[in-house]
DNA sequence: CAAGATACGTCAGCCTTGTTGACATTACCA
DNA sequence: TGGTAATGTCAACAAGGCTGACGTATCTTG
């Protein structure tokens, strides 16, 4: 499948060898550890781990959500979620009220100090975020974001599709 | 920092808002599911798991290289790899043989059964990168490298170049 | 050559975060 | 009113990180 008797295509679809797809998921396993080294070292000092972030981001990303819409962002159980929620809520940062159209459902929000750490975990990656689109120029970025989206499970589109067409920009 | 009394530069940067950037993050989150899932299945059938998978990857992808040198790509303890890697050569998918010109080290190769098994794992792998890759075109394809290299801490990076580099494509 | 450093393996214990299975409560809905 | 849905929780388990400590070869250097 790489060299010699190519395929149709030939030189235009050099970016399809094996050797630079397995480049490229190279790049996605070093680059994923970049991603969330930052957050990781904030969240190791206040006792907290990469799954409470996860649930402070969307938690954040949309306010009121319910433990079901949060539950099928993440892909956890809910018995996984409830551990960490729970801590959350124990801890102040997080508020659940109960449903008021339906009853059975818990609306999710961050309170001020659960806003408030959010937004330093957030600051961090974001800031790795910015200096990487930075140096990579606007037209790398909407590349990156193409095949980022083009890689993602089928739900998983869905979830992310609906969050990223809230972008105001 | 996003809208307002924009910074220097305006519609050019656009793609670092906060907004922008955030999606950006989403997008890693969602895409490195996507990225994982399908060898994660194939793992789980045969009782391994992700960290199996990475030792066979680099070790595929650098034959014969050393212990240390695989803890350092893969960035964990030695007694995480060990016990990962101890299950590998008990299987018979791995064999670690004493090194000629320094006897303290031991050089990694895959058998022939850890090579079937690091080949299908990689082409379930590739096949969900090529299908993103060919969605998005080469130009996004090169962005999107750019981007995840640009991305790593420097550690990380330096490893990545030099498998990169390897390509003969 | 002796002493220290290096490469590796291993034991033991701990933590986070995922899983399954079972069960209870409350609330909606047909 | 009975079935289903949304949530919470208990228990047990596994993968894969971590630290700390120790042992054994094998280099390397004073």
């Amino acid at each position: 499948m790489a060299e010699g008797s190519g395929p149709p295509g030939g030189q235009a679809l050099l970016f399809l060898t094996d050797e630079q797809l397995r480049t490229g998921i190279e790049a996605m396993f070093f680059a994923y550890r970049g991603f969330t080294a930052d957050p990781d070292r904030i969240l190791a000092e206040k006792d907290y781990g990469r799954a409470h972030h996860r649930a402070l981001h969307f938690i954040h990303r949309s306010h009121g959500t319910t433990v079901n819409n949060l539950l099928s962002i993440l892909g956890v159980t809910k018995q996984s979620l409830n551990r960490v929620l729970r801590t959350l809520i124990e801890d102040g940062l997080v508020e659940s009220r109960v449903g008021t159209v339906d009853k059975r459902e818990r609306h999710l929000f961050l309170t001020e100090t659960g806003a408030a750490l959010e937004r330093e975990l957030s600051d961090a990656q974001r800031d790795r975020m910015r200096a990487a689109y930075r140096a990579a120029g606007p037209a790398a970025v909407a590349g990156f974001r193409q095949v980022l989206e083009a890689m993602m499970d089928e739900d998983m589109r869905r979830h992310y599709l609906a969050l990223r067409d809230r972008e105001r920009g």
